[in-house]
RNA sequence: AGGAGCGUAGCCCAACUGGCAGAGGCAUAUGGCUUAGACCCAUACAAGUAAGGGUUCAAAUCCCUUCGCUCCUACCA
């Protein structure tokens, strides 16, 4: 039934469409179909309490559009939303109120369920997954037993953010950089460092196949870049020095090796364990001092004060092993114990950071790089700045007059043969520390049991490589995995989702789900005692948010599966996403992360291809009308909903899609979208008069004038071809173009108006549903096939060539489409105005550009 | 400090990758329609591409310098 409205009444419209969507499961995605498939993604939402901004519309009419736009092309289209429900906000407000995480997650999705839907999103709700039901968690655990299986997890003690007057662990995003240090968002009390046993997964091992799988892969340049820098590869040598006076090697990381002649002292991280040890009773003191104060400071306050170096001396010397010079180690923190060795040599001559050091403590500076003249220098010659470029090695003893490259490797050979270093490569990238002490997080499938019941289980539930081991309370323990018939591990029921006092996760408290009993052979668990069973302790920590957001993608395609992640033939059959689409602030951990699983997935054998995201589009941020940031603290936040009451869905996907290109940054303007209701109102009645019924002029010809038709043509090109490269605020412009000449025809064949409805219908899909239905058709317009364009249609038969003289413009004629290059320079010399400018003159050249211009060069 | 990107009518944006700077929209103005307003229709309207220099027959587009804005990164040896 169509609705009976005269006008464009999109309150009636749009929510019958969004049913008969719904009902006619038009967009269910079916397995195994004979069509070319195509899966767009989109990265899916935490349900938060405040529901869908206008970032998330965004985005998601551009996948929406493409969705519809490649099933009326004939894919089998894959375009599923589902839920990354784990997080803090949800176990911040169970921690207030008391209402089980569990429940907010399942209103609030169900309230952006109903948002998404009034936007006329047609998802394959279908294949809807949300990280917390315990059917996915089962697989995100399964996945993490993986992992450690191979030997990929272990437990550390890592620092974490503390806040001893809240009691609690804060997540960095709670921790605020403030004048007085770092203070947390709650209550602006101050935190500290303090090391908790921590998960953390070996990236690590991944780093050189994560910058190589970059290469081949359609992503911006810049995400690309990104991930790059963030993994961090260098390559350079290891160099160990002997300390004067003690039994100790210092090892140093450098991608200079060249420069070892120009050592002049050495520099070790406050927090090395060689501190202690080498630093003299001299030193003691004030070394003690500086590593006190190095430790109240947070890593941002020790990037923020880069300007100033400080430092103290330990007392000891180190001798270099090319020269046997004894250079002072000192102690300093802008060396980092996280990178490298913890330690390096200082070439002030050939690094600004030690030169700058060098120069506040007035350490010697030797240049063994010959700069040929292009550095600056101080009347005695000295340099006066770090000199980094290349050149022969000076003052280098035997390798003086080696190019610095070659120098590179004929020193590390030579240490290596001493045993002294060898060429080794680093990377920026740290392990990543997974586990959280928080409530709402998947529980690691792990047992803890004692070294002497650890020999007594099967293989099956080890790391057998790599054994994990750690200290709690005071012993020794070991972990094992549970067995794949235990998983999912669901979460226990608590009385508090408050983290305790000292930092560990509100799962200690969870009482006997604590303690259980593993059968040694089979891991099957027993919260009772059984004869010859391993008394164990569950593992506390809960995995970080990244774990169910790593693998989502590949859970659409077989959701329901319980035997298998997914099936083999479907993961075949959809293959990896072929478009992702999401925002740039997600460029490194997300993507670095998802990709680190999915390589290990492949090692596995559980996915055919090592990369999960071919194609990857970043939709731009859309700010407020004050052209900044929206948020509610400016009152520049604009409400979707609101939008969708005034305009429509229709009106609010078209009006997104046309404020300029996706990926641009561009401000809200809510004025501007009264010309998208325009151009919808103005398509409505090409179609429907003012009584209701179908407009006279539809049918009125079987042959459109000649400008509509061309028109006509050229706006199926130019759609499709933007359609494609996600350009809709180019296409929106061309349908506009296109439906202001056939509001000017007299007559307007049926096909052509059934033209522009396909070609709109992916932007608004309810009005075009609607007009379709009113022109006599009783299925849904995606049925009907994506129209096509005539090329002899576009050809116009005459073309407008400029003539113009030295590059001026000076004239234009009209001229067959065919013509030759010659008639069209005749034509320009046969213009007045051209000849006027030539007159007298040489002619040097004649260009001519077909079908467009002739510049005749005269001087 | 380093890296990336951007700068075109009052505003948002186009310009086939070097070929007449303008397609579209907003705003504005005038007129028509209307009892009136809204809607609708018609007409009008504007920049020489941040500034300067270079390459070229031809530059918004390529190169250099400067200015402005945005985004990343944060002593990675």
């Amino acid at each position: 039934m169509a609705t009976p409205t005269k006008d464009y009444d999109f309150t009636a419209i749009e929510p019958k469409w969004q049913a008969f969507w719904a009902e006619n499961r038009t967009y269910r995605a079916k397995d195994f179909e004979e069509k070319p498939t195509f899966y767009v993604l989109d990265m899916f939402p935490y349900p938060s309490a405040a529901g869908l901004h206008i970032g998330h519309p965004e985005g998601y009419t551009a996948s929406d559009a493409l969705k519809r736009f490649k099933k009326a092309q004939g894919f089998n289209v894959l375009h599923p939303m589902g839920w990354d429900a784990f997080g803090l906000p949800t176990e911040q407000y169970a921690i207030k109120t008391g209402t089980h995480p569990a429940v907010t997650t399942k209103d609030n999705v169900a309230s952006f369920k109903q948002q998404l839907t009034r936007l006329g999103f047609t998802y394959d709700w279908e294949r809807e997954v949300n990280t917390t039901d315990p059917g996915y968690v089962k697989w995100t655990q399964w996945i993490f037993k993986q992992l450690f299986r191979q030997g990929l997890a272990y437990v550390d003690e890592k620092p974490v953010w503390f806040c001893p007057e809240l009691g609690t662990v804060l997540a960095n995003e709670e921790v605020l950089n403030t004048p007085e240090g770092p203070r947390s968002e709650r209550g602006a009390f101050p935190v500290e460092r303090r090391p908790i046993r921590q998960w953390v997964l070996r990236i690590t091992e991944y780093a050189e196949r994560l910058i190589a799988g970059l290469k081949d892969l359609d992503w911006p340049d810049s995400t690309k870049r990104l991930q790059e820098n963030w993994i961090g590869r260098s390559e350079g040598g290891e160099i160990a020095f002997d300390v004067a006076g003690h039994d100790a090697r210092l090892e140093v990381f450098t991608t200079r090796p060249d420069t070892l002649y120009g050592a002049t002292y050495m520099v070790i991280a406050p927090e090395h364990p060689m501190v202690a040890t080498i630093t003299s009773a001299e030193q003691k003191a004030a070394v003690d001092s500086y590593i006190e104060k190095a430790k109240r400071k947070s890593d941002l306050e020790r990037a923020e004060l880069s300007k100033e170096k400080t430092g103290v001396w330990t007392g000891a010397n180190a001798i270099n092993p090319v020269n046997g010079q004894e250079i002072p180690v000192w102690v300093a923190d802008y060396v980092l114990m996280t990178y490298g060795t913890g330690a390096i040599m200082a070439v002030p001559a050939h690094d600004e950071r030690d030169f700058a050091f060098a120069k506040e403590f007035e350490l010697e500076i030797i240049q063994v790089i010959d700069d040929d003249g292009s550095a600056e220098k101080d009347p005695s010659g000295m340099l006066t700045a770090a000199y980094t470029g290349p050149g022969k090695l000076i003052n280098s003893g035997e390798h003086s007059g080696c190019d610095h490259e070659t120098a590179k490797n004929a020193i590390i050979a030579k240490l290596a043969a001493e045993n002294r270093g060898k060429a080794t490569v680093n990377f920026k990238l740290r392990d990543w520390l997974f586990s959280r002490q928080r409530y709402w997080g998947e529980p690691f499938p792990i047992v803890w049991v004692s070294e002497a019941d650890y020999a007594k289980a099967d293989d099956s539930l080890k790391s057998l490589e790599r054994p994990v081991s750690c200290q709690i309370d005071g012993e020794t323990r070991f972990a094992l995995a549970l067995p794949d018939s235990e998983l999912p591990l669901e979460l226990p029921e608590v009385e508090s989702y408050t983290p305790s006092p000292d930092g560990q996760s509100p799962l200690s408290k969870a009482g006997e789900w604590l303690c259980v009993y593993i059968d040694p052979q089979t891991g099957a668990t027993s919260p009772a005692a059984r004869d010859g069973w391993l008394a164990g302790a569950r593992e506390t920590n809960t995995m970080p948010q990244w774990a169910g957001s790593c693998w989502y993608y590949l859970r659409y395609i077989d959701p329901e599966n319980t035997a298998a992640l997914i099936d083999p033939d479907k993961a075949k059959y959809w293959g990896m996403p072929d478009l992702y689409i999401g925002g740039a602030e997600h460029a490194v951990l997300h993507l670095l992360y998802a990709r680190f699983w999915h390589h290990v997935l492949y090692d596995l054998g559980v996915v055919s291809d090592p990369e999960p995201f071919k194609q990857l589009f970043h939709q731009g941020i859309i700010l407020g009308e004050d052209g900044e940031k929206m948020s509610k603290s400016r009152g520049n936040v604009v409400n979707p909903d609101t939008i969708i009451e005034g305009y429509g869905a229709d009106a609010l996907r078209l009006y997104l899609m046309f404020l300029g290109p996706l990926e641009a940054m561009k401000p809200w303007n809510t004025q501007g979208i009264e010309g998208i209701a325009r151009f919808l109102r103005k398509i409505w009645r090409l179609v429907v008069d003012e009584n209701g019924g179908l407009h006279s002029r539809v049918g009125a010809t079987e042959k459109l004038d000649e400008a509509s038709e061309r028109v006509l043509h050229v706006t199926i090109k130019k759609v499709t071809e933007d359609y494609d490269s996600l350009g809709f605020n180019t296409a929106i412009s061309q349908m506009m173009i296109c439906t202001n000449q056939l509001a000017k025809a007299d007559a307007l064949t049926r096909e052509s108006i059934e033209t522009v409805l396909k070609l709109v219908a992916p932007l608004a899909p309810h009005l075009a549903e609607e007009l379709w239905q009113r022109l006599g058709h009783n299925n849904s317009i995606v049925e009907a096939g994506w129209p096509k364009y005539d090329e002899s249609k576009l050809v116009k038969d005459r073309v407008k060539i400029i003539f113009q003289v030295n590059g001026k413009y000076r004239g234009d004629t009209e001229l067959p489409a065919d013509h030759s290059k010659d008639e069209a320079i005749a034509a320009a010399k046969a213009c007045e105005r051209v000849q006027s400018f030539i007159e007298g003159k040489t002619i040097k050249k004649e260009i001519y550009v077909p079908g467009k211009i002739v510049n005749i060069v005269a001087v």
